[in-house]
DNA sequence: TCTGGAATTGAACGAACGTTCAAGATATAT
DNA sequence: ATATATCTTGAACGTTCGTTCAATTCCAGA
């Protein structure tokens, strides 16, 4: 009966992500989000709720993207390990160029908000653990090829992996020389805690 | 001739500083401001010009802050290596309960600011640049004390330091487990790129 | 073809934003 | 004691904020 929805929930959720990754959370404006959605305040607070509602399903968008590509880059290597090592180059070198912006959205939001905002925090929080248990997962095939020591602890280096990437990402908004990034993490799997 | 100034200029660019490193740049309101530096409007315009001349005074008064802490471990470690060590430890594991935030300030700016701010973040990327390069003049008194091998680039180190500390601070707002990152830290200095 | 219900629109709301400035207060020099 | 230069105050400015909602548009089912 009656009428559909004629916006893609998809797409707007993907310009939504976009805009809010490249501005963060609180330097976007709902008059921002009307006009990179393509959408007016009724049918947003319609379908999301609020800002904080647009927000959050952003964050889960996001951290979809991030889960599927590793996905990918697992499906498409012989190596557990090279596809760490692409996933790490990917988004510390490429997302320079590609994407709104060169930070993690997840680690942005988890700098920026406070504990004013303890469900969005806690999305990020949470999303940035899923992608550490994909890691570790990672790791755990890894083990089986022996690429990786079977003394080592999965979770242990997923959890430095992690900090490598967000220390990286960070670095590299302040640099403009790729040159150490590139070689930092050709050198990462080399050595301890991963050999 | 005439009237002197009644406010604190130091205290108020501490009480500043604490209020932007807690919220951050966007989330700081100048009323949120007027109330923690204790002024009004007038005066803070007559003294700083505008919110982002107040933030301004802030990041570079952290920047010394870290720089002087710094500094203070040096002249009171007989290993410039410990001096390192300390203040990674300090920053990572001890400013989580005294400090505004567990987030490096500087970091945080960077990771906040777009391109719409040019100065402000070109102060806080060039305040990394002098903690960076502090890091570096430590590293090369470590090496005349024989405790870092002499083949080593001392500015490529003190990168990995900055990156390292970037991301170990972000992880520690993610998780409220201690455990992982003390041990972290101890053996940062143990292994590659160090040893 | 008509109609009922859902989706869309955009003007408008009160609140808060960064900033200004005239009026008042105050310390110094004479 | 008075004059004056400077600092302080807080009301007010125009703008933008997140959000609401009555009016309108639109489409599926009869």
């Amino acid at each position: 009966m009656s009428k559909k929805a004629k916006f893609d929930r998809q797409l707007v959720i993907e310009n939504a992500t976009n805009l809010y990754w490249e501005k963060g959370y609180h330097a976007t404006s709902m008059r921002n989000l009307q006009d990179a959605i393509d959408m007016r305040p009724g049918s947003i607070y319609a379908e999301f709720g609020s800002k904080d509602g647009v927000f959050k399903a952003s964050l889960e968008h996001y951290a979809q993207l991030g889960l599927a590509e590793l996905e990918n880059l697992r499906v498409h290597s012989t190596s557990p390990v090279e596809a760490l090592k692409s996933f790490v180059k990917q988004v510390v070198i490429d997302s320079q160029d590609e994407s709104p912006s060169c930070m993690c959205m997840l680690a942005k939001t988890v700098a920026e908000l406070t504990d004013d905002q303890p469900e969005l925090l806690s999305v990020a929080k949470s999303a940035l653990k899923s992608v550490e248990d994909q890691f570790a997962q990672l790791i755990v095939e890894a083990q089986k090829k022996e690429e990786v020591g079977k003394s080592k602890d999965p979770q242990e280096l997923a959890r430095f992996l992690q900090i490598q990437i967000t220390g990286l990402r960070v670095y590299a908004r302040t640099s403009d020389d790729n040159g150490p990034l590139e070689k930092m993490i050709d050198e990462l799997f080399d050595h301890h805690p991963f050999q």
